[in-house]
DNA sequence: TTGTACGCGTTATCAT
DNA sequence: ATGATAACGCGTACAA
């Protein structure tokens, strides 16, 4: 006890110098030779480790930036992580990533607590947008991006997918594929991504000028389990030639489901995920999914963070919103 | 420009009280009625936010604990994460997520970096242990707990899987399948895991009686992709009836090149898994994996180190390592 | 080149 | 109940 780590002030007794000296000694500024030595030495005796808190209190920077997702388990945003990582390292930050397992609360936290100066900037992910996180983003000491919708008029920068045009480029597929009777599997619709895809889907069905049959549609929880079971309700009331799916995982759960069903993929029924995450090349029959540009969200998002950071974009200015296309990946499932 | 975030003092001017006075209605100390409302009503005009940064270097503590990894793309962190989660939660802390992508010098730097106080604790879970991190671990300024093997004698608490005993019941399994031509998909040797595993697999073989075939051994990358191109050229020169690979990742990617070589599973070639994440019973079929208690060892890496912080075991005290057992999940992929 | 002294934003102690 | 003031550990004008 006691022994409370060794701080500039112990290593200047110890050398016999000033504060001053050591800090200039440990910032690679020019001092005079005996003094450099005798700073070094000192500090590597005491196993002087500098406190980063302290010094950020200094420099109002920690050199870090958060970006907080729903579940670090859906690999979608495996995609935004790597190339986030990228464009941060390339700029000098270092990434920490905060999972707030969907929570509301939670995330709110991480954004009222993240944003107290412990991070130089916030990238958000998140599944619904309340009007908390509307008050706290505008109040966010720091500069925050959004991947995902935000009302219009906040100001605040946000990269969104175009899950609509998706959803379209999916139900296309099937009716090319001649599929008729096309079931879809949804998240929750109280979530962002769930609301766009329900409204999606029921415009791509018009499209294609098919009725939209409540009977033929389930919801799931976003997660492999629940879409599982969802397919397993839809299976038990409803024929389906097809089975669309908001999201890879749910897919997943559904081909599972069908295999134990005894239908035949994609001869019988054609599936579609949506993510086009790495899980879609993992599965048998490979699966077709709608990719929603994860990758490219997060590196848009990086870039617009660290424009505002570096301030090549005055914090004040008028929020970017950037809209990512989609882009439809075939494979064995739905063909 | 010049808005430079309002501030205790700032609140107080506008207040008319001292800063104390504000502190201690921030915090919830008992003040008179009209200060108290005063002072919130400043706060609130002025949109503040406190600054967490200031506030640690006072309290010496930021509620903050790390856990960092090699890639969270790895399913097999992600049981550790939800643990790890669960348990700093109920202690009060927020858990912040590092990956490092497999970089010894990355790992290093969070380690320096992260130590400097930015959190009040460390959970690392490294591929390599090299002296550098040994160094880094003794003059860590915060409680550390590795989840993975370090050297006898070193001051810092573990928890490490027995991968050993796990290849074992892996390789008894397909002995009592009636499989006698066993190939082996290991992970670099360079690697803790890897080196573990290739031990473990020539003392099972040993056991049940089967002779080492440097044939039947490949080297893989421990990601989807590289478990594919391993499985591809083992297959291309060996005549193997079961195929036991050193993770998850890599069952996966043999599973699809053995499809692609016609060969089915079970029937002609047996697969197994080690790790047993989420990813085994998406596959199919379902995929037998030897669980290393990946959820067991993240949970009591947590209760370790919230031990160290909270002062229940001295932070000097004598380091304690534990050891979790394996268990072997048979599926469908072996039988 | 080196040392003194101040400020970063908080919390906490001590008078008042 | 409140206010002045001293830390926390570091960086850095400014003076010597």
């Amino acid at each position: 006890m006691g022994e409370d780590g060794p701080t500039i002030v112990t290593i200047a007794e110890r050398a016999g110098v000033s504060i001053a000296s050591v800090s200039r000694v440990l910032n690679g500024q020019s001092a005079r030779p005996e003094t450099t030595e005798r700073v070094l030495a000192a500090a590597d005796a005491l196993g002087y480790v500098p406190n980063a808190v302290a010094r950020s209190l200094k420099s109002r920077r920690t050199n870090h930036i958060a970006f907080a997702m729903a579940d670090i388990g859906n690999p979608v945003y495996l995609a935004m992580v790597r190339e986030i990582q990228q464009v941060l390292r390339a700029a000098g930050y270092r990434l920490v990533l905060h999972s707030t397992d969907a929570d509301v609360d939670d995330e709110l936290e991480v954004l009222r607590g993240l944003g107290q100066r412990y991070v130089d900037g916030l990238i958000l992910c998140p599944l619904r947008v309340t009007s908390g996180h509307l008050a706290e983003l505008t109040r966010a000491p720091v500069p925050v991006v959004v991947i995902g919708s935000v009302p219009d008029g906040q100001p605040v920068d946000s990269v969104r997918a175009d899950s609509r045009t998706g959803v379209s480029l999916a139900v296309r597929h099937l009716y090319e594929q001649g599929r008729r009777r096309i079931g879809f599997v949804n998240g929750p619709v109280d979530t962002v991504p769930g609301a766009a895809r329900d409204a999606g889907f029921r415009a791509a069905l018009a499209e294609v000028g098919l009725a939209y049959e409540e009977s033929r549609v389930e919801i799931g929880d976003f997660y492999v389990e629940g879409g599982a079971r969802a397919a397993d309700r839809l299976l038990a009331r409803a024929d389906v030639d097809a089975l669309l799916c908001a999201n890879d995982l749910m897919a997943v759960g559904a081909l599972r489901t069908l295999r134990e069903h005894g239908r035949d993929v994609p001869a019988d029924v054609a599936v579609v995920g949506m993510d086009d995450t790495d899980l879609a090349t993992t599965t048998w029959p490979p699966l077709t999914s709608v990719g929603l540009g994860s990758a490219e969200r997060g590196r848009r998002a990086a870039e617009l963070l660290i424009d505002r950071i570096t301030g090549a974009t005055a914090r004040a200015g008028s929020p970017r919103q950037i809209l990512v296309r989609p882009r439809l990946a075939v494979r064995g499932s739905s063909r």
